[in-house]
DNA sequence: GATGAATGGTAAAACGAATTACCAAAAATT
DNA sequence: AATTTTTGGTAATTCGTTTTACCATTCATC
């Protein structure tokens, strides 16, 4: 376990140069062949600076935590590899956290800001106990980024073209002549959530003359988690709303007629999945009783019952972008204000990819 | 930001009292007044060490290092979870790593092992560089995990129940008549595989009085990546290798005569996603014509076309118990090197999940 | 009144690197 | 020859904890 002054020892100069040569310190003259001696001896001893020592110096971690809702959702596992490879390139580390797998996850994460185990933070926003951190990191004036989050916080947001993809989703059903479009939500208090109810909202409101009601008490909106049953719930919610019972005949006229929509806009891939299994057993057919577009793309959707048609979103960016902004964040002396306002959209467009689902 | 010596002037005592006081030390003698006041004025000034700072005097970061094929694989995820929420408990955080997704990855984490930046390291061996991952490891004596890999180094290593999962999946198709069984295996020189082909084996020879031939040129046995179009790929040489041309006619009598077995073990869910999308695609039935079990088990697997019957592994258990070995070598002073040979096999047996495809 | 033990702490040396300020000796300039 | 500048470095402080060894008092005991 070579240390500095072990290496200086050996090359036989102080332990501020060899320092400095590692560090490669543009002010310090030094001659050639010391200059090459000492590289000669970190390498021979495979010398690598102490972490922590360096940190306690130099107050930096290297490390960015990344605290998400669910890590083994394939959905979010984009973000991770985009921050990941991001930090990489950085020559940081991600350190995760996931309050959904380990109830003191948040505790755990306050003593992490509160002990500058980290140099940024990376939060998806959820209500769950995450005011605690934020409040901690705001405290410790650590340089944090809120992913997808509400707004007004007074703190950098990066988010997704939510609102794009879902006007781009419904504008797409509404070309393939679909007048009556639903749409299945995610967890309603979520700022994304509402950007994307917001975009399907307006792309109707341009293309019926037909008054298209609030999305609070919207019969066409349902609020669902992200998951395969929120999706098959809120679907069933949905159909049985607009007059279909929970067991249809398989009468193709009437069945047409009696749904309230033809039409689906899923917020949510996962969700979508399962609005398609209680679709389908009920005995509709998609697309052509009922089209489904849903927001992400996982390449499995390719193997469902009947691929969906998506629109891909730039998560692997997301959490590129996010890692970038907090090295740009740590950089700036004094953190410039005007930078902590609004939300930084990552500006990639999603991508529809067309399968049989519309 | 208050530190020890600030906290130990506020409570006019010495920074050792503090130090000792937060630390829960046992052999401090104090008087009860000055423990209350020494506490209550650590909590009004929400005083938490400095970690780099205890680091660097104890020679522990609190972290734990995973490093993965690919973190947002939704079947490695869970190995995610189970080694966050036993490092939760241990008050350990998880730092993850993943080549596939930064060239450096290995570099980096040659660094952090250099640096002493982490106190313990779980690895998914592959071929690609990790071997230099693991010298360094061995090098500086970090405690160090295996997953799933080659038996034969000289560490701890975990597993899964990967020979038995085969057997069941295999006796369970046999149970329900099928006597020819293929096996789609996954990345050839990875040990779990060689397990998994083995136990298919081990069945298939006790059941049948035919001969089987060994794994290495058994045409019933397909080595791919676990990926969708992997299986695919796997699944279409199968059927071609028994006679099956790209493009069936849908002739029940001459199809099942031609197709060499009528079931197949798939050791990866995912590849079996493509798999059973290759079959279904060339008009074959599942089960009728070729039934699939597959292991590992994903949600999603139950909304495909056909679903999937799945030998459910604890990935999450493997995570865990990764981690407590970590805990359980870094506590031991003098490493066992009892300890170190031969797979500890994560006990939890696979669950059987039925489901339509056998 | 001397001795020994308990009480309630403290002093100081690590841990390993980074950084600022400084300094000899040699070389160049006046 | 005297001064300045450059070359090639070094000394010493600091970062915030942990930990070992030690020390004044006070109290009880003989």
């Amino acid at each position: 376990m070579p240390t500095l002054t072990h290496i200086a020892r050996v090359a036989g100069v102080s332990p501020a140069v060899v320092s400095r040569v590692v560090n490669q310190d543009k002010t310090l003259r030094i001659s050639r062949e010391t200059l090459e001696r000492v590289k000669r001896i970190v390498e021979e001893q495979g010398y690598t600076p102490n972490r922590a020592a360096r940190a306690l110096r130099s107050s930096e971690s290297g490390l960015i935590a990344l605290m998400l809702h669910d890590v083994s959702n394939p959905v979010y596992g984009e973000i991770i590899r985009g921050a990941h490879s991001a930090a990489s390139a950085a020559d940081k580390a991600i350190v995760i956290s996931d309050p959904s797998c380990s109830q003191n996850a948040a505790a755990r994460m306050v003593n992490l800001i509160g002990g500058r185990g980290i140099d940024g933070l990376i939060l998806q926003a959820s209500q769950q106990s995450s005011d605690l951190v934020l409040a901690r990191a705001a405290r410790e004036k650590l340089p944090t980024v809120l992913l997808q989050a509400e707004l007004g916080r007074d703190m950098p947001v990066i988010a997704l073209p939510d609102q794009l993809a879902a006007e781009m989703g419904t504008d797409y059903l509404v070309k393939k002549g679909h007048r009556k479009i639903a749409c299945l939500a995610t967890a309603e208090h979520l700022s994304f959530t509402k950007s994307r109810v917001a975009g399907w909202q307006k792309v109707l409101r341009a293309q019926t003359t037909d008054p298209v009601p609030d999305p609070q008490n919207n019969p066409l909106v349902t609020y669902s988690l992200p998951t395969i049953e929120g999706g098959r719930r809120a679907a069933a919610s949905l159909l049985a709303q607009h007059g279909l019972s929970s067991c249809v005949q398989h009468d193709l006229s009437s069945r047409v007629q009696r749904v309230g929509f033809s039409a689906m806009l899923c917020c949510n891939v996962v969700s979508a999945i399962g609005a398609l299994d209680e679709i389908l057993d009920r005995n509709l057919r998609v697309p052509q009783d009922i089209a489904l577009v849903a927001i992400h793309d996982i390449p499995l959707v390719a193997s469902l019952r009947v691929p969906l048609t998506t629109l891909s979103m730039p998560l692997f960016s997301l959490g590129q972008r996010a890692v970038e902004e907090i090295l740009n964040l740590s950089s700036r002396v004094q953190h410039d204000p005007a930078d902590c306002l609004g939300p930084q959209i990552v500006t990639q467009a999603p991508r529809l990819i067309e399968r049989d689902s519309s």
